[in-house]
DNA sequence: AATTAACAATTGTATATACAAGTATTATTG
DNA sequence: CAATAATACTTGTATATACAATTGTTAATT
């Protein structure tokens, strides 16, 4: 669908414009399918993120900032995530020996599990989208997104 | 700057994954971004775009239910963010009159001449992500973005 | 015409997020 | 080595958002 369609605009938008909408839209298509794929799991997709953050470590444990600084959308309040899986049990936490104001954050098994339960559905809603395009379509959109992101 | 190097990942990611991330992280940058510009006029985005329907609207008067449908994030609550432009007196509401179940809502003098304060500053943002690309990759990533979509 | 269904908007509530201030620990410096 | 600054995390608070339930109004059905 056309994102002049989208926002029921009747001209034609400016091609900035047009772009900036196209980009927020596509997020926002993309964000909602992701959310009623969590949602059967009651988790959020930040706390999805948290998880996989930790499985990426490898038994190592991850310390408060350490999760911040992977995560795309930088959440202001990692402590409250953690705090979210605490109750669920998908994580542990306890103060670094090295370095007591920091956190160790540890993914457990149930944690372990559940990411495991959820690895194809993710898979899934990725390649989803992907199967749209080519595989040089797809190499080509990153290099635009990269480039129009301008760092 | 690489989608990898955000997220600190060593490994370079699948490109499915790969472009789920690039559209959620340049929605992000691009939103940001956005925010800054709003925040001196103490404007949500959410209700910078309801001002700029409300505008595009040429004096008729707009109901929840047209507004809620040509915003890009259909948020569920079109009430309380003309509550807000309305404390602000950006816009007006009323019961329409054919329909009691409608309202009218249309936007203010005072509502027009801030959309003018902030219409360069808008464009600039927007042109200003728009011009590390040229026309003919606009175009393109435009067009992926559709596609990728698939609808 | 009375009853039921559909529609448009609002309100309640629980959760999430943003931002600032606070606490505890470690590092720096005069 | 005491004082100050920097770091890492947590907490408070105000605002935003999501979702369900509610209200008032109009349309459809029997």
């Amino acid at each position: 669908m056309k994102i002049e369609k989208v926002i029921k605009s009747e001209t034609k938008l400016p091609l900035p414009k047009r772009t900036v909408l196209n980009i927020m839209y596509t997020q926002n298509v993309q964000a909602e399918s992701f959310n009623e794929l969590l949602k059967p799991y009651e988790l959020s997709p930040e706390q999805f993120n948290v998880l996989r953050i930790l499985r990426g470590q490898k038994g190592k444990p991850a310390n408060m900032c350490v999760i911040q600084e992977r995560m795309v959308a930088k959440t202001s309040n990692t402590t409250r995530l953690v705090d979210k899986l605490l109750l669920k049990e998908l994580v542990t936490r306890k103060v670094c020996s090295e370095n007591r104001r920091k956190m160790d954050i540890g993914i457990t098994k149930k944690g372990l599990d559940l990411l495991l339960e959820l690895d194809p559905k993710v898979q899934e809603h990725e390649t989803g989208y992907a199967k749209n395009l080519n595989e040089t379509e797809l190499e080509q959109l990153n290099l635009l997104l990269e480039k129009y992101r301008g760092e």
